[in-house]
DNA sequence: CAGTGGTCTAGACCACACT
DNA sequence: GTGTGGTCTAGACCACTGA
């Protein structure tokens, strides 16, 4: 396919027109009909260049209505959270693991509220540190629940980070995040070999399972150093 | 359409077999035109749906070589940045802006070197505070490149936020976010009613056009009690 | 080289939502 | 009611890539 799919050139073209303010938000554009044959193609291959289009958020459709210029609003941006220790292997930093904690513990109110359980309802508690070149990256803070994940219990987590074992063993089908400042303080700060009082980024994850809620998890890293970044993306 | 497509319908078959672990990462799926036969459908239907799959990071697929169960590596997260006011409008507070700068001033190095100018090339900045209902919720400092975009030297931003102003009259084409976390100090803090060393969560972007870079800013907001988050998300 | 996915077509039927 | 988008089909050709 040395040139461009037809799809793929009329979605370019009708972009263009969308990016040059030929079409502007709010104007209705031509059907899917009446496009076809300007393109000189079949409606399916219209069809699909703006369904796409409008997947993206750059068209707004609506049967008998019509398609219009989608009035940008909120813009989803996508940012990756691989897995710490292929993020930091792919800085080609040499990655290491240290398992803090590991215990069967009453799950604490925050806690217990992220999984949907009652406080105090003994969940496996584990707390790891991720290094990139000896130096602290990420301080993980994991609650498992024993209920969703009873094999889990059986698992010691000194080789394999919790998360990689989650995520090769237990597979998730909902999950939920939340990014926010905070500032370091006691156990925290001399994890990541901060100062109390330095800033730090926190991500929060919870996942579920068909069988019900598997893992909430903080990740705190170093906030001045740690950026999470997007992909220069083209829309 | 009562019940779901066909498509949807086999999306949601492949998907809970994948999730039921019937088929597991990196296994190899029956192709096209088997499933077709099994589901009983067109060859066009199952594509979609593997498609679909595909694109969701479920499945990977390769000519010739087939369709297989994707190995969970890293899953791209999407949060909603959308505009301030909307934002703050959603939670059914009062919005209100207020500007507090708006200068033509040399970029100093670091916006320099995100709009990819030299240093000390003019541009127009300005600062901008966004309240909900009478609380500082967000410090916005923002460059705007007057060569991609000098009709913004005749906008006085007075009483459209910038943001509003560029999303609805400079359409652009690429972006970049990054977010981490520092602490607030000075003006930051003043501003946004913070003591200095309070946490603040900082979102940067840039955008580009076809023309050249049009903006970069930096968002601040006050650390703890500002959360970006994701909707529940169903994979 | 051969098999798989990627795409296109022409025609059809349908659901929905405006008028 | 009626026009628009949403989907399906059957068949076709092609490009890529692994064997």
């Amino acid at each position: 396919m040395r040139e461009l799919a037809p799809y793929l050139r009329i979605k370019e073209d009708l972009l263009d027109r969308v990016r040059s303010g030929t079409w502007k938000p709010g104007d209705l554009i031509p059907g899917e009909q009446r496009l076809a044959e300007q393109f000189g193609c079949a409606r399916a291959t219209v069809h699909r260049a703006l369904r796409e289009l409008a997947e993206e958020g750059v068209l707004e459709r609506r049967r008998k209505a019509g398609t219009r210029v989608a009035r940008p609003t909120s813009r989803s941006v996508a940012f990756d959270i691989p897995l710490v220790e292929d993020e930091i292997r792919a800085t080609g930093a040499r990655y290491h693991y240290e398992l803090l904690e590991r215990e069967i513990a009453p799950l604490p109110p925050a806690e217990a509220a992220s999984l949907e359980r009652a406080t105090g309802t003994p969940a496996l508690h584990l707390r790891c540190l991720h290094f990139a070149d000896r130096r602290p990256y990420q301080l993980e803070d994991r609650w498992i629940d024993i209920d969703t994940v009873p094999e889990a219990v059986d698992v010691d987590f000194a080789a394999e980070g919790a998360n990689g074992w989650l995520v090769h063993n237990v597979p998730w089908t909902d999950a939920e995040h939340s990014i926010h400042a905070d500032l370091a303080a006691g156990e925290i700060a001399r994890s990541l070999n901060l100062t109390d009082g330095d800033p730090v980024l926190v991500v929060e994850r919870r996942t579920w399972n068909d069988k019900g809620p598997v893992t909430t998890v903080r990740f705190h890293h170093p906030g001045r150093s740690h950026r999470l970044r997007t992909a220069f993306v083209a829309r």
